[in-house]
DNA sequence: TCCAACTTACTTACCGGTCGGTAAGTATTC
DNA sequence: GAATACTTACCGACCGGTAAGTAAGTTGGA
């Protein structure tokens, strides 16, 4: 029973995850609009009719999809260490999150879908996910003020929203010129744009 | 014969110029791919085969449409006033930037939109407009540091380029999450976050 | 051990609808 | 009659999704 059971669910993962991988990259990359449930099976060998068995509609995979990619992001950018000081801290999520950007685009390209009303989840989703994004960067920008005693009354949670916003429009940006982005550099640079690296580079 | 010439271009132009800006609307809302040639002629009442008597196809439809929208932004953003102090410059021209962006998404749709390889001449006025609009900023922002005679080496592009990157991901998500932007208020906080200002609010 | 019944993971064939686009036809104006 | 600005009817291809069928694997009872 527990050997039928590792295959059993073993071989279940290993297409439905499959499916995932290959819609998360096509969806990144042309939009989910422009991915056809026979791009994503023919990409895997398989028939359409296939995904049907491990999802129930495009929308299915769409949002397991978007799940997938809020988790990676989460965990990408939630590794604190206790000794970090706050202004490394910030670069690192910044540049953690400028090459999560440039690997996929699902987040920025999910504020382009044209929802209709009833898809309160989905809109739901995404609109919790983006608060969640800029809430993981607030303390962080937070932390940088408080150590500089200065602005005590700085807000966090613009700056952060407009980091966010940056980070996005860089992102897509390089996604569509293919320039060549290095993101220790441009994380650097973001940073210092924003005032909010460790060595202040603007005498005001 | 000049009766009838008025009335034929007149006609024409009505039409077409409709289509357009039906167009114009409809691929803003919803981008490129999520809106039909239906769409569009139901909107205007007439059938989807009217439309190619005026367009050659839905492509020439949108290469129009951007034609058209970035006409109008450089419109917008070129009126120099001799008199005009350079951080109010500066401000007035993020204002008109996210005023025109609130009010509609093309260009930064256009950035999502997946296209061909051989669609290199459509890829390539993209990457124009883009250089044109960050080259509008540009010198609007060394204007700013000119004054300032501090920094003689800021670099005017990297700042105009992530400026860009800011409104955009800011009209982004104004538009998705239907949050109030007042476009006064939200371009003295960008100027102000990225210490282009006329009061410097960091002391660094 | 064998086998029928069941389960799983697909495939084939199909559905109604939509997509961009086209050719012939029509009504109006000059 | 010619030109203009459409409409009607149609095309092949594509879309998301479905029902029936198939092959392989598993299991429990004889």
């Amino acid at each position: 029973m527990e050997a039928t059971s590792d295959r059993q669910i073993g071989a279940l993962r290993d297409t439905r995850q499959q499916i995932l991988d290959v819609a998360r990259y096509l969806f990144s990359d042309c939009s989910y609009l422009g991915v056809s449930m026979k791009d994503i099976s023919q990409r895997l060998g398989i028939t359409k009719a296939a995904l049907y068995y491990h999802f129930s509609s495009k929308r299915d995979i769409y949002v397991t999809v978007l799940d997938e990619v809020l988790v990676d992001l989460r965990a990408g950018l939630c590794t604190e260490r206790l000794d970090e000081p706050a202004e490394e801290q910030l670069r690192r999520m910044v540049k953690d999150y400028m090459e999560f950007g440039m690997r996929e685009r699902n987040l920025v390209n999910a504020l382009m879908l044209k929802l209709s009303p009833a898809e309160t989840e989905l809109r739901q989703f995404v609109v919790s996910s983006r608060e969640q994004l800029i809430e993981l960067f607030r303390p962080a920008i937070e932390g940088v003020f408080a150590l500089r005693r200065s602005r005590p009354g700085v807000d966090g949670r613009l700056l952060a929203t407009m980091l966010v916003a940056m980070m996005d429009g860089l992102v897509l940006e390089h996604s569509y010129f293919k320039k060549a982005l290095d993101p220790d550099a441009v994380s650097g640079q973001i940073v210092s744009v924003l005032g909010l690296d460790a060595a202040p580079s603007v005498s005001a």
